[in-house]
DNA sequence: CGCGCAATGTCTTTGATGGTCATAGGCAGC
DNA sequence: GCTGCCTATGACCATCAAAGACATTGCGCG
């Protein structure tokens, strides 16, 4: 089935069909009535390869990603695919290794199907050493931020990283929470990390609680084990800890899980909390106090700023969304007791 | 960057550097050391349009994933992307909705993509109502048996998803459960779900324990919520029930929170052991004793059999491959009380 | 000298696009 | 009724990047 069948199946000459198929208006209404009611009959679907390589490229949204089972991710990706398929985008979706670099393969991509834009996913270990701006498309980090902003085709989505956390740890305070240990990412690599721990420090001192990162921070991967280790590691740094804030859910309950190990009760004991907001939170014992990351506006956000610099090549845009504070049961009140 | 640059820049002709770059043995030593450096100097990649347009295809795997925040389909998914790619097989990924219906997504992605095979997740809810096999192309389901293996190009690989039913259902009887409720798929479109009440019954009939299917099986989807209403619904349907055999890790999570929202204790008071093996839920309270999917030794069969269906055509293969029992926490010893 | 073979160059093909140009038909104005 | 113009359409061709069929070159050897 190519467009010369359909053109000798309604009678028109080829190029009356492709001027019907790309909604040029100098086709009558008969003929494009016609022409269309062949391609439907034979659910005809230009070939893919041909138009592309005539057009230079895809036209579509190239997304690159680090880390599949990352539950936060995936449900912005799949969010992120049907608003760019909506928009008339085609997206391809890319993983790579936890290793690899994303600029080397964005920029291997982009050689072999010239895409129109990049939306990269992976929020912990986005490792920018190459120059993103040879590629000169138009780029996007979601849920990261831009670590060095030279980049002028290199957007970014993030949730207000910093005023979550700082609001977390507001809340903490307000439980009568005085020393409380961080669980997050490697801070050189990470830029989420980066801003949490500002929001995080930024409360600190404004509630004139002292911090020594060497004591209550503990650096390690966003993953369960992640989360394990890192709480093991607070419980011999930390003496006196009452409160935890793992930056992710999924950290959180690692952390659940070595304390429970180590004999102490959540959150009777030792209070934890978590960021991303993931459905799974709800349902676990103790129900997970967290900071819910919107979905559903990070990717709606991504997708339309991405497409606006495709079409507009206005710079480069960093938008921040907001949070929403989820209140649950995995923090006791000291002020209480 | 074109082969026609590389041409004139190594000083020989495009079908000389086509030889090159596709190993075709007529090229002397020189020309493909010359070739190469030049290839290499420029980092140039064919352009992928081109190449399937002239090849009438993508010589690639096209992968159709029913349902994103599926942990373990993520992870067989990643292994899968991974083999496919050292296979020499470029894969894509196209995620579908709930409720599209794979066979005209996939007819319409191999006229647009024509891809050398197909491979199919997701679990639960697969529609085939099309006919796969005018597609003409090798297709798999992955965790998913055929249902109706009329379909000669319709291979799959799945769990052992019987064996394992009937095993856990032994080891709920060799603890001394007796009354056992089972929360699942609803039957009429998911394959794992009939397979492994197949299995349960084998294990209920040789056992002598009576099942009522309307009392004791709770029909939901795969999913938290899921879970939680099924045990909601078994909860009333099922007095006297002493164990939950939930047919996925996410639906006994979604399990263990309905009992505690009833008040009840597990394993105390209700046992509950699920299906997949996510890491997950090593880290829950109590650990949860389930039955682990080999991820890796399905993506790598399932790859295996696709490529070797694309490549030697063979008819349809179906492959099961063994469970491994996890046996942890969630399940209360009666014998000993 | 001419045959054979390996190495290499040339040209066509792939499916769709879009441009140019020719043409047919309709319609308005004179 | 003829002219001129406009629209719809056909016909044709180049283009895109690569692949591969086919043609050609050049060398060694009998």
């Amino acid at each position: 089935m190519t467009i010369k069948d359909i053109a000798r199946e309604s009678g028109y000459a080829v190029g009356t069909v492709s001027r019907v198929i790309n909604n040029n208006p100098n086709v009558s209404d008969a003929a494009r009535a016609r022409i269309m009611e062949v391609i439907e009959r034979y659910n005809f679907q230009p070939n893919s390869n041909a138009k592309h390589l005539k057009q230079q490229g895809s036209h579509g949204v190239a997304m690159i990603v680090k880390g599949t089972s990352n539950l936060l991710l995936a449900s912005i990706l799949e969010r992120a695919q049907a608003l760019c398929d909506e928009a008339g985008y085609p997206s391809s979706i890319y993983y790579i290794d936890e290793d690899d670099n994303e600029v080397s393969r964005a920029r291997q991509i982009c050689r072999e199907h010239k895409p129109n834009g990049i939306l990269f996913f992976g929020s912990d270990t986005h490792n920018f050493e190459g120059d993103l701006s040879e590629l000169d498309i138009p780029c996007l980090l979601m849920t990261n931020m831009a670590a060095d902003s030279r980049a002028a085709n290199l957007s970014s989505v993030t949730v207000d990283d910093s005023g979550a956390a700082s609001r977390m740890i507001d809340y903490l305070y307000a439980k009568g929470h005085r020393t409380i240990g961080l669980i997050g990412g490697v801070l050189r690599c990470s830029h989420p990390s980066g801003a949490r721990l500002a929001g995080c420090l930024s409360s600190f001192t404004r509630l004139g609680l002292p911090f020594e990162a060497a004591r209550q921070y503990a650096a390690t991967r966003y993953t369960l084990e992640g989360g394990y280790r890192g709480m093991e590691q607070l419980l011999k740094s930390c003496p006196g800890l009452t409160a935890v804030f793992a930056y992710s859910d999924i950290m959180a309950v690692g952390a659940i899980r070595a304390l429970r190990d180590h004999g102490l009760r959540v959150p009777e004991d030792v209070s934890v909390v978590g960021f991303d907001g993931l459905e799974l939170t709800e349902y676990l014992s103790p129900r997970l106090t967290t900071i819910r990351q919107p979905v559903d506006r990070l990717a709606e956000r991504g997708v339309n700023i991405l497409i606006h610099c495709i079409e507009q090549n206005p710079g480069a845009v960093h938008e921040i969304v907001p949070f929403e504070f989820l209140e649950r049961d995995s923090v006791r009140d000291l002020t209480q007791s």
